[in-house]
Parts: structure tokens; C-alpha cells; sequence
DNA sequence: GGCTGGTATGCCTGACTGTCATGGAGCCCT
DNA sequence: AGGGCTCCATGACAGTCAGGCATACCAGCC
């Protein structure tokens, strides 16, 4: 027997998504289906392709190898349906993934330079997190991802090959206060300061310690607003609904009635902005993205 | 709707074999079953991809370029197969066609000449004729292929991107006669001489004049042997069953019997042996296997 | 005008690929 | 420890599809 093209695309999904489920929902079938293709892959190939844990799939080193072949085999076919139908045969187009906050400051001005410089360059942008960037670079649906990693930097995964990483910037996290808020006083707070707060934080998934809260603050967090959107927290911010945590790249961006301080008395938290690709040969575009992004990040030092 | 996997090798095998009923025998399926693909990969394409004439099918431009990605397509799921079994992952072997008499003498010294300085180019090797050849080599089943050529040296086939050549060799034909026989008292005989002669052929197709009879012999040829293999045609010589002609690269193959002597008085019959390839970037391993085709065929003048 | 290549198509069956509904295994939180 | 959640597996079923078979059709050729 051989693996069918939706087989394929389906392992490409769940490769990407980390899950039978969420490949489904996103293929637009029910996890059944995708559990039986997941099936016939392996029945076809005669090796176990997934690794079935609590919470997710990740793929072995067999389901990798198929992978990569499958990319392939699926991008050809598209791009024959893209060359039948006329359309230019997606030239140069770099695909980018960043990380929710990325999205706010270094990338537009990343490409608005590089547009500046090399117009012929297409770009796309994916905003998701961290983990899913990282699946999807393996799954090869995205060439580059920009991604955020706190101390002690790890790699992301391990499975083979080791991604490749390069440091953008490297920067220490700021607290957003209420411009009128006795914490807006100086420049600094410390840290006992934070107790008995309340935090506005990102959307709070299990595994994570909930972002938006400094780490290491003293007392229970009082969690009293979540919003994903960076200018929805910073508004809250501004109401004096809340304080939260904001990288220093969002420095020019606050609106007013927020003022942005440092924090004294703990460890510090500095937090990289890192560039990810697979290993291998890099095509031209990219490294042209490459080199906006290094540039644009040194112009605003962290 | 989105063509299929076996629609893509349905489809390259009729790009191969040039019909749909040669392709459904080689793939073990029904015609009927063929000509529902191909249907199938039109509608799904909403593009006329084959010709259909008499006497067979020619791709269409969409056809072709569906063909490209097809086979890349194919490619990539024949080598996940074999990585997923662990086999090598055919890496710098080169196929190669050769027309019928190429497989004497010229190839097998010139692959031997290459496991001696190369050990770790692989070549495979398959004969077929000069049509099937050709779509071989669109179909990108083969590299290389050797082909035979006879004035006026037109392109084989009028499809783009059209074919590069590369002549390894120009030489005129031979008449294989009997020892013993009055043709082979001298070195050369006359045109005329060979009226009213048994001739040993080819296989006779009704499109190509009959290959063994000299071009152009007065009267009508007498054919009472036909031998698709040159060594029977040769013995079937030295038994003094009739006469035919030969290539001068079998000059160190004849069986004693058997007279090679050239003809006076018709125009030269001048053959070309060819090298034909798509165009494009040419791998390390064909280029080596072209250089040792080169220099065995210079090293054996027509 | 029959014959010999070739392709297209109506009809049928078996397989496959989906859905629906249900069951079982971990993990987390209380 | 147990309830609840999220995940994957699987039995039953239906619609579709891809094959085979038989036949019709078409063009060139003797």
C-alpha cells in the first residue's frame, strides 16, 4: 500500500497543530477521520509515525523522515495548481511566523525597511505561539520564526535536526502602570511593591506560568483582567484597571496614561527575542529578512 | 478538486509510453481504468492536459507542466518509501536509455571505464526505442539517454523546452557479408552488386524503413531473416543466410564467418550516435557518466 | 469496406473515506 | 481519591469513487 496525498497533508496538519483534534478542526474533518488516516499512514509505511502521549502527538523519527518527503510531494502539487491556473510560481515569498507581541514593533518596521530596500521580497506573517511556531517550522509551513525565550534558554524541542537559533535582541521586562498610580511615582518599584496588585494577563494556559504577571512577585497573583491584544491591556492599564508586564519594544507604543517602570529587588528578567529556522541551505530572500530583522532589532536596543 | 496520486502516475506513464492502452498494461490496469484517470486529472485540472490522435497521445502544454510537478511529486514519495526502509537513499545514480545497438559495445565499455575512476556512481540501464526513449526522458523516468540518429538531424520531437544533444560519435555504415561469399572478396563493393540479395532486418515496423537493408539497394529488397539481436543477426551472416548491415562499432564483435565491407557508389549512409537530455542543471554523477561516454566513443573512430 | 489500432462510456461491484456515537486512558484540580 | 477535562481509538454505517467488463465509436490502412 502507499500514503495517499490527503494522508500526507493530514500528517503535514498534525505535525503542525501537535494534535489529532486540532488537525481536524483545521482540515475541516472530525478527529475520527484524522485518526484513521493517521492510521493508514502507519498501516502503508509499516512503522509507528506518532507518538501518542497525554495531551498531544508528537512524530518519531520515522514520522519526521515521511514528513519531510511529504512537504515535497505537497508542495508540488500545489504548485502545479497554482502554474495551471496562471499565477506566478510563488517566487521569493518568505513565510513568517512570530510570536503575538513580534507583531507589534520590530516586524512592521522590519519590513517596511526591507520593502524599502528590496521590494521584489514577498513576506508573509503568522501570528502563533511559541509551540505551534516551532511545530510549524518542522512541518516546513513556515521558513522563519520569531520567537521569545526566557532563561535558561533551552531549545525549543528535541527532536532532529536541532533547530537553528540566532539572538535578535535581548532585553529586561518592563511593568505598565496607571500614569496616576502611586507606582508611577519614580522610575523604579520594588519588589515587595507588587503584592496585593491587580494583574491583567495574557490568556492563561495551563502548562505556562500566566503571562503578564511578574515573575516572582510576592503573594498570589489577583489575575482580574485577560486579553491577548497588547493595546487591549495597555488601555486596561490606562483605565487603572490593572498593571501588567510589557516588553521594552513596546516603549514608544504606550498610549497615554500609562508609564512604564522598572522593577528592583529581584532577579532580573531578561527575555530574548530569537530568530528559528531549520538547518540547511537558506534561500536569498530570507537571509534579506534575516538582515532587516538584526537591524531593525539593533536600533532599539532592549 | 485536486488530482491524485495515482492520477499523477497514470499520468506520467502515458507521458511515457505514449498511449493510454500501453501505459494501463505497464501499470496492470484496465484501459478503460486509464482513460477514467485522465479524465479525471482534466476535470480536476479544468484543463485539456492530452492530445488524443490517432495512433496515440501526446501531452498538452498543461500537460506538460503538470507533468514537471507530478513527477516531483512521485519522486518524493518514492524516496520517503525507501528511507522509511531503510535503504540507501539512491543518491548520484543516473538512468540511462540506449537505442537497441548502443548496449554492444560502447556502453559496456564506457560503464566499465566509470566503475574503474567513479566506483560510487551507480547507472541503470534500459533500452527501448528512440520514440519511447524521448518520452522517457520528458517523463523524467531516465537521464540520459543514447540515441541513434540518421541526415537530416532534426530534434525528435517538437515539445518544449526542446531536447539538448550532444553527438558522441558520427559514422557511416557497414555491410556484414559472409566470408566466403563473392561480396567479400574485396574491401568495398558496389551498390549495385547488391541487388537481388537476401537480406537479414530488424524487426520491421511499417513506419521506419526496414534497419539491415542497405538504403537505397536497387530493386526491392529480398528480407528472409528478421533478428531484433545482433549477434543472431551476425551468426545468422557466417551461416551465409543472407547479408545485413551493421554499425562499424561491432568492427571487434564480428564471429569469424563474417566480413565487414563498406559499399561505393550510393550516397554516404552517415549515422550519428546522440546524447540527448533535458536541458538544466546536469548532477555531478551524468556529467561524469557523459565524460566517460565522450571519451570511449572517441577512442573508437566510426 | 473490413481490419486494426486507438479512446470513451454505461453498468456494476468492492473498497475506501468520511460521519456519528461511544469507549478508554491520562492529567489536573479540588 | 475522585470528578471532569481533553485527548485518541473503534464499531457501525453511508456515500462516493475507483476499478473491471463489455461495448460503442473513431481514424487510418490495406
Amino acid at each position: 500500500m502507499e500514503p495517499s496525498l490527503t494522508g500526507l497533508r493530514v500528517l503535514r496538519e498534525i505535525a503542525e497543530r501537535g494534535s489529532f483534534t486540532a488537525a481536524a478542526t483545521e482540515l475541516g474533518y472530525t478527529q475520527s477521520a484524522v485518526s484513521r488516516q493517521a492510521a493508514a499512514l502507519e498501516r502503508a509505511t509499516g512503522q509507528r509515525l506518532f507518538d501518542r502521549q497525554a495531551g498531544g502527538v508528537t512524530l518519531t523519527a520515522a514520522g519526521l523522515t515521511l514528513l519531510r518527503h511529504a512537504v515535497v510531494a505537497l508542495d508540488a502539487v500545489a504548485a502545479a495548481d497554482r502554474e495551471l491556473k496562471g499565477l506566478p510560481p510563488e517566487r521569493g515569498t518568505v513565510r513568517l511566523g512570530t510570536f503575538p507581541s513580534a507583531g507589534v514593533l520590530i516586524l512592521p518596521r522590519a519590513l517596511a525597511a526591507l520593502r524599502r530596500t528590496h521590494p521584489r521580497i514577498g513576506v508573509t506573517t503568522r501570528e502563533a505561539t511559541t509551540p505551534a511556531l516551532v511545530r510549524a517550522l518542522r512541518a516546513r509551513t513556515i521558513d522563519l520564526a520569531i520567537l521569545a525565550s526566557r532563561p535558561p534558554h533551552r531549545p525549543l524541542d528535541d527532536q532532529a535536526p536541532p533547530l537553528e537559533y540566532l539572538t535578535l535582541s535581548e532585553t529586561t521586562l518592563l511593568l505598565a502602570v496607571p500614569a496616576g498610580s502611586a507606582l508611577a511615582a519614580e522610575d523604579a518599584v520594588e519588589l515587595e511593591a507588587l503584592a496585593d496588585q491587580d494583574w491583567i494577563a495574557g490568556p492563561s494556559s495551563a502548562a505556562e506560568p500566566a503571562m503578564g504577571v511578574w515573575p516572582g512577585a510576592p503573594g498570589r497573583p489577583r489575575i482580574v483582567h485577560t486579553a491577548r491584544d497588547w493595546l487591549t491591556k495597555l488601555h486596561l492599564v490606562a483605565a487603572g484597571c490593572g498593571i501588567t508586564t510589557v516588553p521594552p519594544g513596546l516603549a514608544d507604543a504606550v498610549p497615554p496614561g500609562v508609564r512604564l517602570v522598572e522593577v528592583q529587588g529581584g532577579p532580573a528578567e531578561r527575555r530574548r527575542v530569537v530568530l528559528a529556522r531549520l538547518p540547511g541551505p537558506c534561500p536569498p530572500a530570507a537571509t534579506e529578512i534575516i538582515r532587516a530583522l538584526r537591524q531593525e532589532a539593533a536600533r532599539q536596543p532592549g
